[in-house]
DNA sequence: GCGAATCTTGACGCGCTCTTAACGGCACCG
DNA sequence: CGGTGCCGTTAAGAGCGCGTCAAGATTCGC
């Protein structure tokens, strides 16, 4: 889930911001000065910060710069002031969008997506499977047995990918043919059991007896991890 | 070099946009109309697109969601409404930031800037790579193999670049095709056999039989370090 | 405007992958 | 006990993808 860390040294704002954002499904932590929001970044990860520039404590680019030390979190600012000069400023310290009160809610929770989309699409989750004969990085498009590269032709690796990415799930013969070899093959499953023994020779360690990549008789395939 | 595609109906705002961002030290590639907006993103490589909603032939949110079907390249709406749905709309369509006219050169500029900063630091993270057989210095461009400087030109440069930042990572054909060249080069594998061909000559102590730069066979290409 | 470096494009041979067919084993059923 | 699907296995031909080379086109620097 995202945690959203709201800065604002007005307490009303914060509230009012952080219903919002939970009511949104967004997980909401707060901070009322410079300080404590390094902080409280500091202490758990966060998706993205808003910021409001007029804190007690320290000057708003000053949080920004200080933050960037370290951190690449996606900074929001939220301020009072229009002068252009002020958001170059924030901008150029390293700010991600700058947006000036008075703002309208849904206004600011679009641009808070369009951050949050960028940054998700942007930190590639690691998508790892292992089993006690084979790992496969689904990422990396690699696979290893007992430390050895198993190279994988396309078609084999198309096959191996929708099943890992599935664990446990039933997968349907026709599903399989038609996400690899398209809808006009979904009646060819002589592939399927071709393929399939390929896989089996390649990663089961001992193919005959396959533990790991089921045939469930009369439906499909099951990729038990 | 950063690519900026400028898109708006009015001749007379992009040519002063391209005049002041040639200033920046951008490169600038324009259109005035989408569909051939979504044609030039086609076939260059693109650092950010400025997008007018306002365009003749179809509409602003159309031209971002076509766009994203298939790049993720940052888009700044420029538009006239100053309405929330419409922000709202577009970046939910998938844009990055949204200005509303008149807007401030200098603002443009730095929010154009904070797209551009984050572009680029989300894979800058190693800048050194070194094998058995070469060592590169990502942020110099330099190769060195056995103590000697490797000249690269440019378009084998965009290619090891994008290999060596992926350690062992499959890149396939389309992705390099299309980061390199555009697009609309993503079916002409031969310039990457070319290319690959070229840099194996030049890196691997073995070019007929390469340790580093390895073929996944009807896939793509792989970075072993 | 000229020369050199770089990029594009086409052709060719080889190896690998995909496709396809045939056969045997197994379970279920009449 | 014989029949019928369904699955696993194997093998072989066809076709495609890759590496390689070379020549023409284009860009870039001077």
């Amino acid at each position: 889930m995202n945690t959203i860390l709201v800065v604002d040294d007005d307490p009303h704002i914060v509230r009012a911001l952080a219903i919002t954002l939970k009511g949104q499904g967004y997980t909401v932590v707060t901070a009322t000065d410079g300080q404590s929001a390094l902080h409280s970044a500091a202490q758990r990860p966060v998706s993205v910060m808003i910021l409001d520039l007029g804190l007690p404590d320290m000057d708003g680019t000053a949080v920004i710069s200080a933050l960037r030390e370290w951190s690449t979190v996606p900074i929001l600012v939220l301020s009072a002031r229009h002068g252009s000069s002020d958001k170059v400023e924030a901008l150029d310290a390293g700010a991600d969008d700058y947006i000036t009160k008075p703002f309208g809610l849904d206004e600011l929770l679009a641009r808070l997506r369009a951050l949050l989309r960028r940054r998700n699409d942007s930190s590639e989750e690691v998508t790892m499977v292992t089993t006690s004969s084979f790992t496969a990085n689904l990422d990396k498009r690699q696979v290893t047995k007992s430390g050895q590269d198993v190279r994988m032709t396309p078609t084999e690796w198309n096959i191996l990918d929708i099943l890992l990415r599935n664990p446990d799930k039933l997968i349907t013969q026709q599903q399989l043919l038609t996400e690899v070899w398209g809808p006009a093959y979904a009646k060819e499953a002589n592939y399927l059991r071709v393929y399939m023994a390929q896989l089996r020779r390649k990663l089961e360690t001992e193919p005959g007896n396959p533990r790991h990549l089921i045939t469930e008789p009369g439906m499909g395939y099951r990729f038990v991890p």
